[in-house]
DNA sequence: CCACCGATTGCT
DNA sequence: GCAATCGGTGGT
């Protein structure tokens, strides 16, 4: 028997059934914030439209114990904003080119954070085929320099509250619980046997260099 | 003042 | 494998 074809077209998610997530959610230790972001919606409502995807792979830093940290050696002019209250925004420039996004951790003062390295889209596509050029998706958010490009997140932004304002984290209603696959961080010179890096295991929207996986 | 480097990416 | 590209840091 043929498959009917269906008749309305599916995938995109409707936003009005998204939970966002408040300051309790992100009050908590950069390590465990960080595996309970996979799965969640990272959600910008851009000039350009609303853009995001599901968070797959992420990376905790833990302050002034982790000499990874960009706040291992205190606050100053370029990190203050991981710093700030949990569940809010450190954007940060490197390389001389790019920008990576962070939801800071624990109490204000700590310097926890959690990087966003990878999503899956599910917000904005034509935005962010259009933001990256490129129209493979999965080149349009696996990376923390890729998905702060292909979601158009201003600098601006650093230090913003993820609760309130343009940039959210949000929960489907009918997220299931996610499997978690642990390794150690990428792009690091120092710290580099810590097992903080948290992805969804098996899901293919990771940022390219391959895992040194461990658990 | 100069050299080096970074929680990266993309091209050779 | 390495250039791009910029601000901060540390050494001369």
């Amino acid at each position: 028997m043929k498959q009917q074809k269906r008749p309305k077209k599916q995938p995109e998610p409707d936003k009005h059934s998204l939970i966002r997530l408040q300051s309790d959610f992100f009050q908590k230790d950069a390590t465990v914030l960080a595996k309970d972001l996979l799965g969640k919606h990272l959600i910008y409502n851009s000039p350009a439209g609303e853009v995001g995807g599901i968070i797959t792979e992420v990376e905790a830093y833990l302050g002034n114990q982790d000499l990874a940290a960009h706040s291992f050696k205190g606050k100053n002019k370029k990190n203050w904003a991981l710093f700030g209250p949990a569940g809010s925004a450190y954007i940060y420039f490197t390389y001389g080119v790019h920008y990576c996004f962070n939801v800071v951790a624990n109490d204000i003062g700590v310097g926890e954070g959690v990087l966003i390295r990878s999503l899956e889209p599910t917000h904005g596509l034509e935005v962010m085929k259009q933001n990256r050029k490129s129209e493979d998706i999965y080149n349009l958010t696996t990376g923390p320099g890729k998905l702060v490009q292909a979601l158009g997140l201003d600098p601006k932004l650093n230090g913003s509250d993820l609760t309130t304002g343009p940039i959210g984290i949000y929960q489907s209603p009918d997220l299931k619980p996610v499997e978690i696959e642990i390794s150690t961080r990428i792009g690091i010179s120092r710290a580099q046997d810590s097992l903080l890096r948290f992805l969804v295991k098996n899901n293919q929207f990771i940022s390219g260099k391959i895992p040194k996986k461990v658990a």
